[in-house]
DNA sequence: AGCACGCCTGCACGGAATTTGCACATATGC
DNA sequence: GCATATGTGCAAATTCCGTGCAGGCGTGCT
């Protein structure tokens, strides 16, 4: 199911983008701050995410801005201003398309469609991106500032999984599940070895401290200077 | 079970909205003024809150705000008048939805289903806050005054309990049930320890008197200045 | 087939971080 | 002032984690 994040402060309209969206056959999620649609949209659920310009807390230039640093989703800014339009057009800031206020259901559910159509494939091997890390897991990529790191499969595996979810705190088993599956036995020790492989070439490449230990909890995507 | 606060000063509305939600399968418990529904709000107990905005004491506008300093919990208004809608929408003031009077049962019903369903999942790795502090389970992350505090496994758990309510007092055998599990044995002194190094920690970073202990009774989260 | 190589796995071990709780000091309520 | 409850210094016990190392397996080359 294809899951799109609404991100508007006006209840109303969340409203009136869900049922659209919902009758087009998306499912929809919602955001009422710059805030939450940030955390939301970094999760990596959605496979779009409309957002409002005028929010509380950060606005939805500053929400893109920040989204794209770790992930290339399609995004589709609702805007009231002509100013503001002059803003997503000027700055560069990775927006796919706008509609303005008011406007049709059905005129935004076109577009939204339109985005997912031409996206589709590419956000099917969206690329990572933490700080001057870069991962692509579709095409087994790993790039730091730009020059290539080999990595392994498990390598590749665990480094997404860890990726997707920037910042959160994953346990082993958790990693383990998520990078062999449930209920397959692999040792602690492995996924240690496999992490000490992965931190020597992230290190190597000038990655220090990209993946943290939190002791007693588990592992951690860090900042990737 | 999930429960639901009613917040609204007139008898039979909060009857016809408790036989309501508890038809659908929700518990329900009442406020009927705003002191008391900032006091129960803030207990953490509740899955959502219904205000009603004309209320004695506080009204739900303010009951609102101050909630939000605190927590996430979606909020529902109710209200009878268009400018009052208009103050809602207005205001940035959180609030996930309103039904206007009079309403049906059964519409409100749905709205609070609504909003249980998409923010369930947000809800559940929101971060608390209180004062200076903010504490983010998930990503074992512990800020006062955005600085971050570095904490231990223990600590973080004992102060995540702690956090999702406020102001309440816990005893220190239900402390260490919901940190350790039930039925695992762990001394008193144990406890004390943490409670120490946390407090050590919470000072340290300038939140003094964050964790209080109530002679007999247990332990509360203090404010956070 | 024989062989080299890279990758995956996990054991054994040591060091480090954390947890635990004892023994004792203090505080609090009655 | 007594009984109980809570705080503190400290060190042992425990748990957790990183590392060296080696066997197993598959792949590709000769």
């Amino acid at each position: 199911m294809t899951e799109i994040l609404i991100a508007d402060d006006d209840p109303s309209i969340r409203d009136l983008l869900r049922i659209a969206l919902e009758e087009a056959g998306f499912a929809a999620f919602e955001a009422a701050d710059g805030e939450a649609a940030l955390e939301l949209g970094r999760s990596g659920r959605a496979a779009l995410i409309i957002l409002d310009i005028g929010m509380p807390e950060r606005d939805g230039l500053e929400v893109c801005r920040e989204i794209r640093k770790t992930s290339d989703v399609p995004i589709l800014f609702l805007t009231a201003r002509q100013d503001e339009i002059d803003r997503i057009l000027g700055l560069e800031i990775g927006a796919d398309d706008y509609v303005t206020k008011p406007f049709s259901p059905r005129e935004l559910v076109a577009r939204v469609k339109a985005i997912l159509k031409r996206t589709q494939p590419a956000a099917a091997n969206a690329t990572l991106r933490r700080g001057r890390l870069a991962l692509d897991p579709d095409r087994h990529l790993c790039e730091i500032a730009g020059e290539a790191v080999p990595l392994t499969a498990r390598e590749m595996e665990i480094l997404s999984r860890l990726m997707t979810r920037p910042d959160h705190v994953l346990s082993r088993p958790q990693l383990v599940d998520a990078v062999y599956g449930t209920n397959i036995h692999v040792s602690d020790r492995t996924l240690d070895s496999h992490l000490r492989n992965l931190r020597g070439k992230l290190e190597a490449a000038g990655c220090i401290d990209a993946i943290e230990t939190v002791h007693g909890v588990g592992i951690r995507m860090g900042p990737c200077r």
